[in-house]
DNA sequence: TTTGAAGGGTACTGTACCGTACGGTATCAG
DNA sequence: CTGATACCGTACGGTACAGTACCCTTCAAA
């Protein structure tokens, strides 16, 4: 941990990532050229080569660093155990709406494209991918949902699946439509699908507080 | 309609398209290259050419044709909006089942991964893909859910969103991790999602049949 | 049988790319 | 000041690709 020492070369190899990071997300991994990614970094291709070797591993301490910047505010808003069934709703609606803010970000549509066009050819980038990036936050609300499972808060005798159904409905079809391209969504509509994620998740998984079942 | 006039070319432009049909979905658009189609359809790239200007174009016509044989079991299953509650269940069962078999197959996989990879570079055959495919399957649910709101068999106010969240809720994350190439989910897990997705929905949408809330 | 269009085979042009090499220059330790 | 190391600029080798051109063969209609 001697990070107060930014060598000259520390520098280059920033700028480079910088660099590459933005023409990757625009181009992809097959249409971004080594020479394109020298040119806006400044510089020469052999550093490029000094530092990663290739364009390969360049391209996946990219996604890997890609991963934890996506995933950053989610772990922020992890939810701790010890919610009542009051503050459960607004839990969850904070929860979803950290997790569908970050998925439509066009940084995060331009990395899921990534890793789903080339995960094929970097089959260990997809699934680091997938465990540190969707399949890490489906954890952390899986034990949220299995803690408020054992105060008997909410009736989820299973918070895996409880958890995926949950972000499955925070993704809805926005994310997807985003992924094609076809229409960036707005915050109003990420707003009310994440409400209506919510209303539908209690309704099958809190129990009755007494009150009726209405609407 | 005068197909029965099978030519010969007819017969080099079917075995064109086929040839790179299966190159494309196996090394998308950037990834295959006009010779290696031409190597597996036999015949010569004169006539790739000839019959389709650039490989633009033959990309498109195959992606079009895909939605249309994607789409095709899940239009079999259209829903007849003459159901009872009890019928209900069922119909979503079957339904989503189909639709879920349909995307986590590998043809489907590699469609989505095309349209993805290349809709930046094809704007129209992004929307073209989305309106003929997702859009199509879920503009036919909030039909059948519409009528089915219209008979009060059940509580939808809003049957366009209620299909989405449905749809939402079969995809799950399985077409997710399929479409990252991390676990291609098995016909089990298939069924499991569905079967949830069906008791989530309606237990949100479905009116009190009289009898307790159940589980 | 003749004739003309379509297909096959192959070579080619121009371009773009990855990765390397090489001479010259800036930076830094001793 | 001196040596070593990293960096810059550029050029190059080798390869792959899209699309075209040319010539010959095949087919089908008249």
């Amino acid at each position: 941990m001697q990070s107060p020492a930014p060598t000259r070369g520390d520098a280059r190899r920033a700028a480079i990532l910088e660099a590459a990071t933005e023409v990757f997300m625009e181009l992809g991994y097959a249409g971004a050229s080594v020479d394109r990614i020298v040119q806006r970094a400044g510089g020469s291709k052999g550093t490029v080569y000094r530092h990663f070797g290739c364009k390969a591993e360049l391209f996946a301490e990219i996604i890997t660093a890609l991963v934890a910047r996506m995933t950053a505010p989610i772990e922020c808003q992890r939810p701790d155990a010890a919610d009542t069934a009051e503050e459960l709703a607004a839990t969850l609606g904070r929860f979803g709406q950290t997790y569908l803010d970050v998925l439509v970000q066009p940084q995060s549509l331009a990395l899921y494209r990534m890793v789903m066009a080339e995960g094929a050819n970097f089959p260990d980038l997809a699934r680091v991918f997938y465990e540190r990036g969707p399949g890490q936050v489906a954890t952390q609300l899986a034990d949220y949902l299995g803690a408020l499972a054992g105060w008997e808060v909410i009736a989820a005798t299973q918070p895996e699946i409880a958890a995926r159904e949950f972000l499955s409905l925070v993704r809805s079809d926005l994310h997807l439509k985003a992924l094609l391209g076809v229409e960036v969504p707005t915050a109003v509509q990420c707003e009310l699908t994440v409400k209506r994620a919510v209303a539908l998740f209690l309704a099958r998984y809190q129990p009755v507080p007494g009150n009726g079942i209405g609407t």
